[in-house]
DNA sequence: TCCATTTATTTAGCATACTAAACAAATGCC
DNA sequence: GGCATTTGTTTAGTATGCTAAATAAATGGA
């Protein structure tokens, strides 16, 4: 990034701080994922069905949408990547005795020997980098991010963008 | 049992912080990406067709192993994306005549065309949200985060774990 | 009660992504 | 020169991810 000697260099600099930021964070992101697809690899897993196997053995027998919600991604990538998990005995469909449109998601005896054996945090990386970072900034960081947080979530609901699987409707 | 606040709580605490930025970070970058798509879609694209169609615009003529490493993908994912670019009209392999293992990408005149109606900048929505911090917090946030890039990098490369492959990760 | 609407899940079809293996062309080393 | 190795691309197969549409069950209102 040039940095120009005039009044534009407080401008140039500001943009440099915003791509600077948004290259760490896609870096970030990538490098957890790659590392956490590697951990689950050597089980003969993938980084997703980990994190469905955590997510069950922290919430117990959840609902397929639940579970969608808490892994950020639609049903339906949600019934494949069940399926797949069936097909390979880590986790079994329940119908629901309450509400019989409901599917709940078990794991199977198998399914929760391999959870236990997974360490819980498994963007290990991101983890262990994080705890090289000094506790205040480690602090800061998370505060700054949590208001980044707050304020794409406000703009994400001002565009009307929403992933809309918390509120707004689609238009047909 | 919280009677102790000892040195416990003070490590649950950095947990949470941990565990609070991995989940932003998880966050900012899925929401960016989603944005993305949308922009990508209203002209019938997706959003890694607009990454490649950006880089061809700036580098010109490039090789598939080229386009490959600057969207920080393998070579047979890209292979993938160029055939369903060609299909649409948009580019075109051409062999090289220094390399005749080499296939060069070109945009077409379409492509080309709607390369210069598209924003350089796609994450826009974060670009957006990191404007609305203030000018000291988003120092501070690069600066952390910089430093924070520099100790995954370095965990990486104590790990053996690298990609082994070009750095830069990219946006789709 | 009966029917329209909403909610939960699945199916179908596409686009990305990766690894492994197959091929082809260029290079290197004897 | 001749063959092993390296380099560039494609093919095959699997896993994610999404949207749209199809189903099925629950709910709400006239």
């Amino acid at each position: 990034m040039p940095e120009a000697p005039s009044k534009r260099s407080a401008r140039d600099a500001e943009k440099a701080d915003i791509d600077r930021i948004i290259e760490a964070v896609v870096y970030l992101y990538t490098e957890a994922r790659r590392v956490t697809k590697e951990v689950a690899r050597e089980r003969g897993l993938t980084g997703p069905q980990i994190s469905a196997i955590k997510i069950l053995e922290s919430f117990g027998d959840i609902s397929l949408s639940e579970l969608s919600d808490r892994m950020s991604a639609r049903n339906s990538t949600i019934t494949g990547l069940v399926d797949r998990m069936e097909r390979n005995g880590l986790v079994e469909r329940i119908r629901s005795a309450e509400d019989r449109r409901v599917t709940l998601i078990r794991l199977t005896p198998e399914g929760a020997r391999i959870a236990r054996e997974i360490p819980v945090d498994s963007m290990q990386i991101l983890g262990a980098a994080l705890d090289s970072l000094s506790r205040r900034d480690r602090h800061e960081l998370r505060r700054i991010l949590v208001s980044l947080t707050a304020a794409v979530e406000e703009e994400v609901r001002r565009r009307g963008h929403a992933p809309e699987r918390a509120r707004q409707p689609e238009t047909p």
